[in-house]
DNA sequence: TTATAAGGTCACCACTTGGTGACTTTTAAT
DNA sequence: ATTAAAAGTCACCAAGTGGTGACCTTATAA
């Protein structure tokens, strides 16, 4: 009997696969996108490199593979839409930056890859940036946009201002010493403060902009 | 006659290490710290790598070097003091960031000297970074925070997404599109536009904090 | 003029890199 | 049981890495 679709065989063959796209990850996650070695890859998968080239066509074939079957971005825009906006989207945007905010921190490989696509060109990560930026463009549109009038573009620089800041204060607090401009970004007070101020600036914006 | 109080010999050999420092600031410009090693930087000196090993010791020292022998940030923190302070700062911290908005956006070695200290640690950036923190340091004590009173960490958080904020927009426009929320940042428009949200902001945190 | 110290070159080393051809092992259909 | 296809291993390659010993060359001081 054999309900499986898939062979013994083809199990195999995608457990093998599998098993080098979470390498990938793993390496990603802790080293960078700098250590992506086909060695390195293969000896944490714990597979011969052969099978790479088998499998993916290339090295950078697995890579890019990683990338995109990698959602970075779901638990942030996953983040529901409300129905009614009766603010402007006030509430909404400031709930959004700080979610992003927070996973961005909690989550190593989107930290890295952010890092990688300011270190170096490639396809498929300029394929996630442009999703990331067509995704923030429905958002900002459909929501500060209207409310915002002729003045949308300018509500629109300082949300870049905002979320560029949030992502560089979390990937500068990954290396180098935790203080900027005097905030210390590893203790739990720092970072409150860093929320307080995005909350601030975001109030500002819809009360004077 | 010999009034120069350096030999033939010695300026040579001075000549020779000034080209290898050359050769690490060229590279470092054109394709990141990735690209600094030995044979790379000896090529583009001119010069045989034994001499690197000869005059710095290691490839790391001469790279650490050229990192000492560079004022990042004098251009930004030249930038003079006034003596008299009647607003609490808002109108040096706005020129200050905003310079420092265009500086960064012409220094490619500053931009891929902040990439890499995002990117690994290194005692000479963090130095560097340390450094850099110090005099936003005395900046802040002694220009802002008697202004702000017992909300300076809170101004000081916004001035901390700012810094971030323009300096990641900076980096992300090298590398990847140049939209960021919709802003075009490789026109004169979009970066007006973040000169602008720049200057509205610090308005609004003086007016309202 | 000659000795010597220092500038500079070159061949070479061990090791890592990405990548491949030849091989063995396993599974599943005949 | 035989066989063919596919999973998986291993030894090997060429090119590039950081680094060094032996050498040549040149300026300068005796």
């Amino acid at each position: 009997m054999e309900t499986n679709p898939l062979t013994n065989r083809a199990r195999d063959k995608n457990k093998s696969k599998q098993q080098f796209l979470d390498a990938v990850g793993t390496i990603l996650r802790s080293k960078g996108h700098t250590a992506l070695k086909v060695n390195n890859i293969a000896a944490t998968a714990g597979l011969d490199k052969k099978l790479i080239y088998k499998y993916f066509g290339s090295t950078e074939q697995l890579i890019d593979e990683y990338i995109h079957s990698q959602d970075f971005w779901s638990n942030v825009t996953g983040d529901l839409v409300p129905k009614k906006i009766t603010d402007g989207g006030k509430d909404f945007l400031k709930r959004m930056l700080l979610e992003q905010f927070e996973f961005v921190s909690q989550n190593k490989a989107l930290q890295k890859v952010l890092l990688w696509s300011l270190s170096e060109e490639r396809k498929s990560l300029q394929k996630l940036i442009d999703d990331q930026e067509a995704n923030g463009e429905i958002l900002l549109k459909g929501i500060s946009d209207p409310h915002f009038g002729d003045k949308a573009s300018d509500h629109r620089a300082v949300m870049a201002i905002l979320v560029a800041g949030l992502y560089y204060l979390n990937l500068f607090t990954e290396v180098n010493g935790s203080h900027f401009c005097g905030i210390d970004l590893k203790t739990e007070e720092g970072r409150s403060k860093i929320r307080q101020a995005t909350t601030f600036l975001v109030e500002q914006t819809y009360s004077s902009m």
